[in-house]
DNA sequence: AATCTTTCGTAGGTGCACTGACGATACATG
DNA sequence: CATGTATCGTCAGTGCACCTACGAAAGATT
């Protein structure tokens, strides 16, 4: 027999590490906005009339996926959204009050929801733990996009 | 303007990480079998003849999710699943020979994509994310089974 | 033996995430 | 200007992950 200690594996860890936090996110943060919700409401506080793709990109969501979450927040009326009138492919977005209202209410308790998250971690442990995804995160994201072929590497 | 810089957030990191994995999964080891559903061939690897509810416990997956992953699974005929004739409403499983040629050759390719996955880090500090990323997971896994009120908490 | 209570699996519903394909629009080249 | 290419959004399909609710089976209590 060649089982494996999976508890080894980041990838594991990774999709634990984050049903973890959707847990705790259903309970202490909302049941209604989910964490991608949030990222986008977030998103377009920091730049409201961005275009869809680009609110995908600013989150780390697909064009696919990206398209099913607005739809959600639009059907509850937190976010408008318009043809481009200068670019008829484009979807501008924009919070309404009522989207304005549920990132800003949201604040507070995602804040305690992170302290309990990190609550297993001291201090500079946290800071680390931070650091170590974000780059993990950031390097596989980067085999994403494969370095446009403008001109063929060797 | 009170938007916030996801890039320090855990959860939203925490589900980049997972997106991560899930891409780099898919491109070197294998895009029939996923990730969750290694997880639970190398659960019957190390133990054949669980019962479904046991192997969902043991990689992280609920009831409704066991069960899914198990359907399919049994679909492309890599494991077989038989009532317990001691307790009717267990399900037990056990890998086909076809499962346990699935699960060795998938062996080398995963380690192939664990290394590739952590380069962004030194071998130090791989040691500690995989270490700071499981105390985290397991401290929320915690809160999900509040402690059985045997003798009610103060 | 008859009645709770618990446990297991399943079914239905919601939501994220990806892929591949398609139509519409925009842009670039000839 | 016409053709070709790239981009944006959408649609269909697959899969993970959760919840609630339900029936079947097992165990505990009376």
């Amino acid at each position: 027999m060649a089982a494996v200690d999976l508890a080894t594996h980041p990838g594991h860890l990774a999709r634990r590490l984050q049903q973890a936090h959707y847990l705790l996110w259903n309970t202490m943060v909302s049941e209604e906005t989910t964490s991608p919700q949030y990222a986008v409401l977030n998103a377009l506080v920091a730049e409201p009339g961005l275009d869809q793709r680009t609110v995908g990109e600013r989150v780390g969501l697909d064009r696919s996926t990206i398209a099913e979450v607005v739809s959600r927040l639009g059907r509850r009326g937190l976010l408008d959204k318009v043809r481009d009138p200068q670019d008829g492919r484009r979807s501008l977005l924009r919070l309404t009050d009522e989207g304005l209202r549920v990132h800003r209410r949201l604040g507070v308790r995602i804040a305690r929801m992170n302290q309990v998250f990190l609550a297993p971690l001291a201090a500079d442990e946290q800071a680390v733990f931070i650091d170590l995804i974000r780059r993990v995160a950031d390097a596989a994201e980067g085999l994403r996009n494969p370095a446009e072929p403008t001109a063929a590497p060797g």
